[in-house]
DNA sequence: CCTGTTACATAACAATTGATATGAAAGATT
DNA sequence: AATCTTTCATATCAATTGTTATGTAACAGG
């Protein structure tokens, strides 16, 4: 950015506050399910302005999902800085367990449910999002093949399966905290799933 | 049902064959994503013919799930066939693996994509479906606490995580198919998974 | 051949969708 | 104070949403 202001009228609004509204809104409905009069009325800004600041719906979407995902602790920093693949993995799968149940945020994952099934209209943001989670699943399955490299695993370990067995279950907490489970039931869950990672019990 | 029919102009239209064309647009789509104008296209008959013979939109996605659940192999049977609670469990992913990569159906589960999230207006399908979902968790977590019983399994296995975890798996199983996964790779997950049971490997 | 009943196609309904045109207003610079 | 640039609020746009009124057509029973 070359600079934050110079002339003209400024902004009578709080972008960042406003665009954290949005993604709420996005979060617990969805992309398409989400109108323009539901953010109107969620971030108290009118519809030429949302228009002025972020474009239209879909970069104002995309804006929320890069916020989402762009917070202090991401899934790439989790599996980075875990000091195995299995360790990566179970934090990967707590992490879900405990976002997908905030006090006061939507429960489940904006990525995983925001834009599922969506019309041939959204086809793009829908891209973008299983783009988001293929990225994720790919980076998890590296970290399990430099784990496998390293010994921590059997050699004829299946990281792909293993990836995507993290990811699926990833996905599934999100739908079974949108029915109502608690963190204590998710993290319960997220602990059966470390089960099937090979050598030795969950914990 | 009284009588199949009696007086008056027949109907132009089979009706369960319309009524499949609609599950499998609200398979892809969606609830919310498939319009009226998508449905009398696909379905091949006028939007007053369908509210004639199926009520409104949401009677007929309602009817179109019952359809979808209600083939000749459910999850119920296949959970209550199995010979043990383990089975059940593989039985069900296995099922849902093939189910979700169908060569003429759409990727994925309609009961995991069809209504994760929608409007405030969509919030009673979204519940329909969710009910549905926790009876067949329920089903299996029963089946699981009857292997306990047996003894198929320790005495302190934690029935209701691992349902849960089967449940998740089967909901991540239809966003993997639905971002691209193929058949194969959704089979390995599945089997990945299952490691996550007690008591020894996966075959 | 009537008559009653049902389904048909056409057209239209009010409401909502995402997106703008327009002119007034607010601040910085000169 | 005059000017310039940007944002503001109001109103509105065409298009689409789900749904239905209306008149005609098709079949069964008398």
């Amino acid at each position: 950015m070359p600079s934050p202001r110079k002339t003209g009228r400024p902004l009578s609004f709080d972008k960042d506050a406003v665009l954290n509204r949005a993604m709420l809104l996005f979060w617990r409905h969805g992309f398409e399910a989400t109108s323009l009069a539901d953010l109107t009325a969620a971030m108290g800004v009118t519809a030429p302005s949302i228009y002025a600041a972020f474009g239209d719906k879909k970069r104002l979407f995309l804006k929320a999902v890069e916020r989402y995902v762009g917070g202090p602790v991401t899934a790439q920093s989790l599996i980075d800085d875990a000091p195995t693949a299995r360790e990566a993995a179970r934090c990967l799968l707590e992490a879900s367990a405990i976002g997908f149940t905030g006090a006061d945020t939507p429960p489940g994952c904006l990525l995983a449910s925001s834009a599922i099934s969506c019309s041939v209209a959204a086809a793009d943001v829908q891209a973008a999002l299983a783009g988001i989670r293929r990225t994720i699943e790919a980076h998890l399955r590296e970290r399990i093949d430099q784990g496998i490299a390293a010994g921590e695993m059997p050699a004829d370990t299946d990281a792909e399966a293993l990836a995507g067995h993290v990811m699926a279950v990833i996905q599934g907490l999100s739908t079974l905290a949108r029915d109502g489970a608690t963190r204590a039931k998710l993290l319960r869950v997220a602990s059966a799933a470390m089960r099937a990672w090979p050598d030795g019990p969950a914990d």
